[in-house]
DNA sequence: GCGACAG
DNA sequence: ATCTTGTCGC
């Protein structure tokens, strides 16, 4: 897996979106059982936010959470949603980091180059990377850096709410996330491609018997 | 050897 | 991620 990761992270391209999204979209994964996971993945308009398509699946998880190797865990299951959707994004939104990693290659990294799409990493809690807090008022960030380069933003999209650790998969630069991130949020701390994602994967978890 | 460690 | 009771703040 290291190989791999190693492998994929030098095929990470880092440059401005040439074009603006009309849709994009959003995953999340819940655990109704150990080795059952219910993967999801909605579509929003944008800049409008509206939902148009969602959808949903549960597969058998085979390999254990292992920090640095949550690609290979969730990878399968989010391959498997995204195949169902009917209106692909062109702006793909992931829990996790994108090069923010010890390899240069997380789980958005790891989709964006198996879809041939643009991705952007949005991390509830920091895995790599050095960085200092940012200001307390939405829109604050400050760079990560592993040594003197820079491979992410820490950035606050709510006022006085913890910061998001957000970095690109690939196809984006550092603006693109940081600016794309904040567009798509509507007054919660996450944008919402991931919000609702995670709202239906929790949901659905509720209202099921697996 | 010790501490850190996405979801 | 999941489990789990109360609690702080707008």
């Amino acid at each position: 897996m290291i190989r791999i990761q190693r492998e994929m992270s030098k095929e990470v391209v880092i440059r401005p979106l040439d074009f603006v999204p009309k849709r994009i979209g959003g995953f999340d994964l819940s655990y109704p059982r150990k080795d059952i996971a219910l993967a999801v993945c909605v579509v929003l308009s944008y800049p409008d936010l509206e939902l148009i398509e969602m959808k949903w699946t549960a597969v058998k998880v085979e390999m254990p959470y292992i920090p640095t190797f949550l690609s290979f865990r969730e990878g399968p299951a989010i391959e498997k949603v995204y195949g169902m959707i009917e209106e692909k994004p062109d702006l793909l939104f992931f829990d996790g980091q994108g090069i923010a990693h010890p390899r240069g290659a997380g789980i958005a990294s790891y989709m964006a180059l198996k879809f041939h799409k643009p991705s952007i990493g949005v991390a509830k809690s920091h895995l790599f990377g050095e960085y200092k807090d940012p200001g307390k008022l939405r829109g604050d960030f400050e760079y990560i850096y592993s040594g003197s380069e820079v491979i992410g933003v820490v950035l606050r999209t709510k006022d006085n709410v913890k910061p998001l650790f957000v970095s690109p998969g690939s196809f984006v630069d550092f603006k693109d996330c940081a600016d794309y991130t904040l567009n798509s949020c509507k007054g919660y701390r996450l944008p919402e491609p991931t919000r609702l994602a995670d709202m239906y994967t929790k949901k659905l978890r509720k209202e099921m018997i697996l």
